[in-house]
DNA sequence: AAAGTCACG
DNA sequence: ACGTACGTGACTTTA
C-alpha cells in the first residue's frame, strides 16, 4: 500500500547548534586569524541533515539580540546566563551569509526567542499535514513533539543526534510533550533561572506527573502528597505557574512568512563558493562543487593510476627522465617492524600531475634491488624526488647499500614546519585538508592491510597529488619564511636520523634478564607486604582500587583529587607516608613496577635477538617545539635520576669490543638561550664569567653575595630558573618547591627585579605572540598560538606559557640539530669509525673506537659549542665509558 | 579511547 | 576568581 508521502519541513534552532558546534570542535581559524569552528560545525550539521532528511522545506530560527517578552514576566529570566563569547558572536554573521547563499531563510522575531518562532512555524506546517523536524540542542523543544512533529536533539559532538517522537519521548523521559513543560516548571532550571519548587527535583517531578498527569490534577490531589511537598507546592504555586508560562513556547509569533521562501532550492554557487573559500573550508567547498554543474565540469573526473607490470616497463619510464625532472614517489610499508627493516608492500610513482603509476608486486617482488638501483641512478641524471616522509626513503636506500637520490621536497616535513602543533601529518589527512580530497578516514586501529588491487591505484593517485600538495605547502613555507629550515636543517637531518636508527643500540640481554628476575622477586615481596598491611588482596596497579584501600578502608587523609576520584600519585603517597607505612611500600612498588613493565620486560620484547640490538624510531614531526621524540622504544627516557633505575643503563653497551660510549651534553643550554634572547646583563655576565648560574640566581634574589648562598638557597634558585623557562607562575613554582604560594611569588618578584632584561623580554614575547598569533625560534621555526587571544583566562594563560617556553626549548632544538648535521658530515668525511646513536634533547651519545677518543672528543666539543654563535658561550660536558651507566668525565 | 601514573629533557 | 608549571612516550586499568 502506498500512501502519498507528505512533504517534509526542517526547522533548525540556529543559536543552539552554533553553541554546540563552538564547544564541540577544536579551535579553527582561517589565515586572517578569524575563528571558524562554529561556522564549520554548523554548516556540517546542516548539510548532514539536509542529506539525510531530504526535506522539501527548510528554515533556520535565530534569537534576536534583545531580550524577549519573558523578562517582562520575570525580570530575572536568564539573568545568570553568561554572555555569548565574542569568538562565537563573530561567527554568526558569516553563518547568516552562508545561509542566504544556500537560499535557506532565516527567521527571527523581535520580542520572541527562536524557540517561539520554531513553535510557530512547526505548528503552522504541522496543521497543514506536513511532517516537521525540529533540530536543536535544547530539550525544552521536546514539548513540540506530536503526530506530525519530530524533534532531533544533538547528543554528542556535532554528528550524533537523537530523534524523538511521542513514543520515544515516553520511553526515554516517561513524559508526554505537554508534561515536558510541567516537568521543567516543577523541577526548575538554574541556567534559565526558572526557580521551580523547592524540594522537587527531577525524580519527584517525574513521579508526580506520572501519577497525576497535569499540574492542575496534582493540586486537586494535593492532600494525598507528602506533607513537605504539598506545603511547598502550595507556597510556591504562583512561582510555579510563572515558571510554566516562561517555559511554554508561543505558537502564535507574528512572523512575516512566505511558504515558498522555505522551499529548498539550489544554492547560489556564485555567492557560496567565494564565502567558503574565504573561510578556507576546502572540503565543504568541494562538497558543494559536486552539485554545481558549472564547477564540476571544470574539475573533470579523477584519473586512476595505471599498473606497471614488469621491470622493463619501469625501466622505460625511468629512461624517459632527464635533467630537471621531478618524480613523486610513494611507498607503503608493513607495520610492526623497526623502521629501517619494514618490508615494502606497495609502491607508486608519478612523473607529473597528469598520471600516477603503481608497481604490481610481481614487478618488484623478486628483483626489488633493481628498482632501488634505477631510482638511485636518478642522482646522476639530475632527476629529483618528491616524497612524503623522507627518512623512510633514506632507509630504503641505506639497506640496499645505495647512495640516496636527490630529495627536493618532503610534504610531511613541510606540513610539520608549517604548523608543528597540529599533529597528524599522514598523507591522506593532508590531501583532505589542503586539497579537499575525499579519503578513507583512518579511524582508530588500521590493522588490516588492504589488498593490493585496491591499494595500488589509490597509492598512485596519491602520488600524483603530491605535486599540487607540494605547490600549496611550498607557498605556505615561503610566506612563513620556513624554506631554509626545511631544506638546510630538517630534510638533511632526516638522513642523519635514518643512520642513527639503522645503527641501533647493542644491549646485554643476559643482564636485562637477571635484573628483571631480581626486580620481579622484590615486587612479589612488596606485594605481599602491601596486602598484609591492607588486610586484603587487590590490584595495586589500579588507582581506583588503591584509593578504596587508602581512603575508605584505612581512612587516610585525602590529599588531592583528580577528575575521576582521589589522586594516588607519588606526591600524595609521600604525604601519606607520615600517616601509614603502607605508603612507603606503595612508592617502592610503583618504582619497581615501572622499571619492570617499561624498562625490563617491555624493553626485552623489543630486542632483536640475532643482533642483540634495539632499534628506536626518531620522530621528526612529533613535537610542537621542534624537538625530536623517540618511540618503540623511547630511548630518550631511560632512567637516570634514581640509583635503582639507573642500573638499566648498564645494559646498553657498545656494539663491539674496542669501542666505547662517548656522551656530550650541553650545560644549561636553555638558560644560555634565554640570556641570548633577552640580552639580560646579569645573565650574560654570569655565563660569560663561567659562574654557577643557580648560585648566582640565589645570590641575586636573596640580595647576598655568592659566598653567602647556602645549598638550600641554591636548590630553590634552581627551581626558580626552571620556572622562568617554563613560563613562571607562582602556583607552579610553589608546587615544584613544596612551599607556600606567597613565598613562591616573592621569589619570582625578586627574580624579575634583578633580571629585568628577562622581564622585558617576557613581556615583549607575549605581546608579540598576541599580535602575530605565533612565536618563533632562532632559526625561525614557528608555533601558532591562536589560543593566546582567547577570552578564557585559563586557555590564554596556557598559551602565554607556551609563548614563553617555545622560543627557548625550540631554539635549543635548532642548535643541537645543527650540531648533529655538522658532526654527521665530519664523521662521514673525516673517516672516523664512529656512530651517532642517540639524541636526548641536549645530549648526544656516540660509540667510537677507543683509539679515536682523543681526536674525537675535541671535535665534538668544538662542533657543539660553535653550532650557533650566541651572546654567551655554549658549554659542553664530555663523558666516556664502557656502558651507558658508568660514564666518566673526559 | 581516556585517564592516571611516571620515566626523561 | 580563576587553577597550571614546558615538552615528550609507555604502561595499566577501566569505561
Amino acid at each position: 500500500m502506498t500512501s502519498s508521502p507528505s512533504q517534509k519541513f526542517v526547522i533548525v534552532d540556529g543559536h543552539s547548534l552554533l553553541y554546540r558546534a563552538f564547544y564541540a570542535l577544536p579551535l579553527m581559524q582561517n589565515r586572517r586569524g578569524e575563528q571558524t569552528n562554529a561556522i564549520y560545525g554548523f554548516i556540517n550539521m546542516l548539510l548532514k541533515l539536509l542529506k539525510e532528511e531530504e526535506p522539501d522545506y527548510a528554515a533556520v530560527a535565530f534569537d534576536p539580540p534583545k531580550p524577549s517578552f519573558r523578562v517582562r514576566i520575570d525580570s530575572s529570566y536568564k539573568a545568570h546566563r553568561e554572555k555569548m563569547p565574542p569568538e562565537l558572536g563573530e561567527q554568526i554573521q558569516k553563518v547568516r551569509e552562508i545561509l542566504e547563499a544556500m537560499r535557506i531563510p532565516v527567521f527571527e522575531a523581535e520580542d520572541y526567542e527562536a524557540d517561539d518562532v520554531i513553535g510557530t512555524l512547526a505548528d503552522h506546517f504541522a496543521r497543514r499535514q506536513y511532517r516537521v523536524i525540529v533540530v536543536s540542542g535544547d530539550a525544552d523543544l521536546l514539548q513540540l513533539v506530536g503526530d506530525q512533529i519530530t524533534v532531533m536533539l544533538t547528543k554528542k559532538g556535532i554528528s550524533l543526534m537523537e530523534r524523538y517522537d511521542s513514543s520515544t519521548l515516553k520511553e526515554k523521559y516517561g513524559l508526554s510533550p505537554e508534561q515536558i513543560i510541567d516537568f521543567k516548571a516543577l523541577k526548575g532550571d538554574p541556567s534559565d533561572n526558572i526557580p521551580g519548587v523547592p524540594g522537587i527535583g527531577g525524580k519527584t517531578a517525574r513521579s508526580l506527573l506520572e501519577e497525576y498527569g497535569t499540574l492542575e490534577n496534582i493540586f486537586e490531589n494535593i492532600d494525598h502528597l507528602k506533607e513537605k511537598i504539598a506545603d511547598n507546592l502550595r507556597e510556591y504555586r504562583k512561582q510555579l505557574y510563572v515558571g510554566k508560562d516562561l517555559v511554554t513556547l508561543r505558537r502564535n509569533v507574528p512572523v512575516e512568512f512566505d511558504w515558498e521562501q522555505c522551499h529548498r532550492r539550489e544554492p547560489d554557487y556564485n555567492c557560496l563558493l567565494p564565502l567558503l573559500n574565504d573561510l578556507e573550508f576546502r572540503s565543504l567547498a568541494d562538497r558543494f562543487k559536486q552539485g554545481d554543474p558549472q564547477k564540476s565540469a571544470q574539475t573533470g573526473q579523477k584519473s586512476l593510476g595505471e599498473p606497471i607490470n614488469t621491470l622493463e616497463e619501469f625501466a622505460d619510464l625511468m629512461d624517459g627522465l632527464g635533467d630537471g625532472d621531478t618524480i613523486a614517489m610513494l611507498v607503503e610499508l608493513e607495520r610492526g617492524w623497526p623502521s629501517w627493516k619494514q618490508p615494502v608492500s606497495a609502491l607508486a610513482i608519478a612523473v607529473n600531475e597528469d598520471k600516477g603509476f603503481y608497481l604490481e608486486p610481481a614487478a618488484f617482488g623478486k628483483r626489488e634491488t633493481e628498482i632501488w638501483k634505477s631510482l638511485a641512478d636518478t642522482r646522476g641524471k639530475r632527476v629529483t624526488l618528491l616524497v612524503h616522509n623522507v627518512k623512510q626513503w633514506h632507509h630504503l636506500f641505506i639497506r640496499q647499500g645505495l647512495k640516496a637520490p636527490i630529495f627536493v621536497f618532503d610534504t610531511q616535513l613541510a606540513a610539520y614546519l608549517s604548523d608543528p602543533a597540529r599533529g597528524g601529518y599522514d598523507l591522506p589527512g593532508l590531501l583532505h585538508r589542503h586539497r579537499g580530497m575525499e579519503v578513507e578516514l583512518s579511524t582508530g586501529r588500521k590493522k588490516e592491510q588492504p589488498d593490493f588491487a585496491r591499494r595500488g591505484p589509490q597509492l598512485a593517485e596519491e602520488a600524483r597529488q603530491l605535486f599540487p600538495l607540494r605547490d600549496i605547502l611550498k607557498k605556505q613555507l615561503q610566506e612563513q619564511s620556513l624554506e631554509k629550515l626545511l631544506c638546510e636543517i630538517e630534510m638533511p637531518l632526516a638522513g642523519v636520523l635514518a643512520r642513527m636508527e639503522r645503527q641501533g643500540m647493542t644491549v646485554d640481554l643476559a643482564y636485562l634478564h637477571d635484573l628483571s628476575s631480581e626486580i620481579c622477586n622484590r615486587l612479589g615481596e612488596l606485594e605481599r607486604n602491601i596486602y598484609a598491611q591492607a588486610g586484603e588482596e587487590f590490584n595495586i596497579n589500579s588507582p581506583q582500587q588503591l584509593s578504596v584501600i587508602l581512603f575508605d578502608k584505612l581512612g587516610l587523609p585525602e590529599i588531592r583529587k583528580t577528575k575521576t576520584g582521589q589522586s594516588t600519585d607519588a606526591r600524595v603517597l609521600e604525604e601519606l607516608a607520615f600517616h601509614h607505612e603502607i605508603a612507603a611500600h606503595l612508592l617502592h612498588y610503583r618504582q619497581l613496577a615501572k622499571l619492570e613493565g617499561t624498562y625490563l620486560s617491555g624493553l626485552i620484547d623489543l630486542v632483536d635477538s640475532k643482533e642483540q640490538k634495539i632499534y628506536t624510531t626518531f620522530n621528526q614531526t612529533a613535537t610542537a617545539t621542534g624537538r625530536l621524540s623517540s618511540s618503540d622504544p623511547n630511548l630518550q627516557n631511560i632512567p637516570i635520576r634514581l640509583e635503582e633505575g639507573r642500573r638499566i643503563r648498564r645494559a646498553f653497551i657498545p656494539s663491539a669490543s674496542g669501542k666505547i660510549f662517548f656522551a656530550a651534553d650541553y650545560s644549561q643550554v636553555e638558560l644560555r638561550i634565554l640570556a641570548h634572547l633577552s640580552q639580560d646583563p646579569i645573565l650574560i655576565e654570569a655565563f660569560k664569567t663561567g659562574q654557577d648560574i643557580h648560585r648566582r640566581t640565589a645570590a641575586e634574589v636573596n640580595r647576598i653575595t655568592l659566598e653567602e648562598v647556602t645549598p638550600l638557597m641554591r636548590e630553590k634558585a634552581k627551581a626558580v630558573n626552571f620556572g622562568i623557562i617554563y613560563g613562571s607562575s607562582d602556583y607552579g613554582l610553589a608546587q615544584g618547591l613544596k612551599i607556600p604560594r606567597a613565598e613562591a611569588k616573592t621569589y619570582i618578584d625578586n627574580y624579575f627585579e634583578r633580571y629585568c632584561g628577562v622581564k622585558v623580554y617576557m613581556d615583549m614575547i607575549t605581546e608579540q605572540a598576541r599580535e602575530q598569533g605565533y612565536v618563533t625560534t632562532m632559526l625561525n621555526r614557528r608555533r601558532d598560538l591562536p589560543e593566546i587571544r582567547s577570552s578564557n583566562h585559563n586557555i590564554r594563560s596556557f598559551a602565554e606559557r607556551m609563548a614563553l617556553n617555545t622560543p627557548i626549548q625550540g631554539s635549543a632544538a635548532d642548535i643541537i640539530k645543527m650540531a648533529m648535521l655538522k658532526i654527521d658530515q665530519i664523521i662521514a668525511e673525516g673517516g672516523f669509525r664512529a656512530a651517532m646513536l642517540l639524541q636526548i634533547h641536549d645530549e648526544l651519545l656516540f660509540e667510537i673506537e677507543e683509539a679515536e677518543l682523543d681526536f674525537f672528543a675535541p671535535m665534538i666539543r668544538r662542533e657543539m659549542e660553535q653550532a650557533f654563535p650566541l651572546s654567551v658561550p655554549l658549554k659542553v660536558d664530555l663523558k666516556w665509558g664502557n656502558n651507558w651507566e658508568e660514564l666518566k668525565q673526559f
